[in-house]
DNA sequence: TTGCCATTTCGCAATATTGCGAATAGACTG
DNA sequence: CAGTCTATTCGCAATATTGCGAAATGGCAA
């Protein structure tokens, strides 16, 4: 998924160009990597807790939505990357949860 | 992804293989698809407020995350059920939000 | 009407995620 | 020690999602 594309700017008077080189300009895309890193953390954390908090093993919710251990070992791992809303909501069923999804504003910068 | 196996059940002990006939045995399975369809369509009538909200059109917003507008579109329509975790945070990081997921308890019937 | 912009739909290639078995390691018990 | 269960890692096939252009549609204004 590629999204470095800082090549020699030129000048514009589109809001919308000037928009999206401010957003993905400096740091910012640092940071979002940081934020969803951290984010892939917390889902794979909350998984096990909701796992072990029913009292499952690895297999046995693997079982539950139709797939394998080594799949839910994988969702587990703090480092993994491709969650998916799909993966979620099974996971989510099928220890009676539901995935709730919602935007929240950032605050920018101080 | 198949998810229908009502195959003549026959007696077990396991208390998991039972949770999991419980689970996916009678209507429920239609309830989850009908609640992941409201889910979906909020997500896109989300998107298409947000998007609207900053005063983007599709093809501004597909620039922004570098994609083009006949996948925003694809996005905004309700009857979409392919929402990915990776490309709500694209959308969301274009508009300054963030995306937050989080496990919600469904109470169990009544 | 024409022209222009935004949106929508379609088809297919490219990429990402899942499915799944096999093999390994760790912990625990008899 | 062997035996068992759990968790983890690896590789590759299968499926799902995205990328992207082309064409059609709708709205709006000159």
């Amino acid at each position: 998924m590629p999204h470095k594309k800082t090549k020699t700017l030129k000048p514009t008077a589109d809001a919308v160009e000037i928009l999206r080189r401010r957003t993905y300009a400096g740091k910012p895309a640092r940071m979002k990597n940081l934020e969803e890193a951290r984010t892939n953390e917390e889902i794979a954390r909350k998984i096990q807790e909701l796992r072990t908090a029913a009292a499952l093993t690895q297999t046995q919710l693997a079982r539950l939505i139709g797939t394998t251990a080594s799949v839910i070992c994988r969702l587990e791992d703090a480092d993994y990357e491709g969650h998916s809303l799909a993966m979620l909501r099974r996971i989510a069923g099928a220890l009676n949860q539901r995935v709730e999804i919602r935007f929240v504003p950032i605050r920018r910068s101080a």
